[in-house]
DNA sequence: GCAATGACTGGTA
DNA sequence: TTACCAGCCATTG
C-alpha cells in the first residue's frame, strides 16, 4: 500500500529500482537485496516489496528458501514458467543454486 | 516521537 | 522434517 502522500520514500526507490536490474529467469533473495543495497536488511526490504512491490518484477525476489512471497504463489510460478527460472523438483520454490543472481552483468 | 506491524533470516529444539 | 524464537529495520498509526 502506498504512502498516504502517494510518494515513495528514497529507500523505497532504491529497493524498486535495483530489484528491476534482476534479469529474467533469475531472483534474489530479500537479504541479498539489502546487502547489494548496502542498506535495511531483509524485513526491510519486505516491507518495501509489500507497499511497493506491485510496480516491480516482485517474483524476482524469494525467502532464503527459495519459496516465493505474498499470497499470490500461483502467480509468482507462472512467471517462472515463462521466464524459464530453474524450480526445485516439487515445482514449488525456485532453486537458488542455480537461479539465484550473483549481481553481476 | 513512540509502539505495532510484517512479502525476513538463521539458530535452536 | 516442522515449529518456534530473537534480532532485524522501513513503514504506519
Amino acid at each position: 500500500m502506498p504512502r498516504s502522500d502517494g510518494y515513495p520514500s528514497e529507500y523505497a526507490e532504491r529497493v524498486l529500482e535495483f530489484v528491476r536490474t534482476i534479469p529474467a529467469g533469475k531472483v534474489m533473495t530479500y537479504g541479498d537485496v539489502a546487502e547489494y543495497l548496502g542498506a535495511g536488511s531483509a524485513r526491510s526490504v519486505g516491507a518495501v516489496m509489500a507497499a511497493w512491490g506491485a510496480d516491480a518484477p516482485w517474483w524476482r525476489v524469494v525467502f532464503a528458501d527459495g519459496t516465493p512471497p505474498s499470497s499470490r504463489p500461483e502467480r509468482a510460478l507462472r512467471r517462472y514458467t515463462a521466464e524459464d527460472t530453474p524450480l526445485l523438483a516439487d515445482r514449488t520454490r525456485v532453486d537458488l543454486g542455480r537461479a539465484r543472481w550473483d549481481g553481476r552483468p
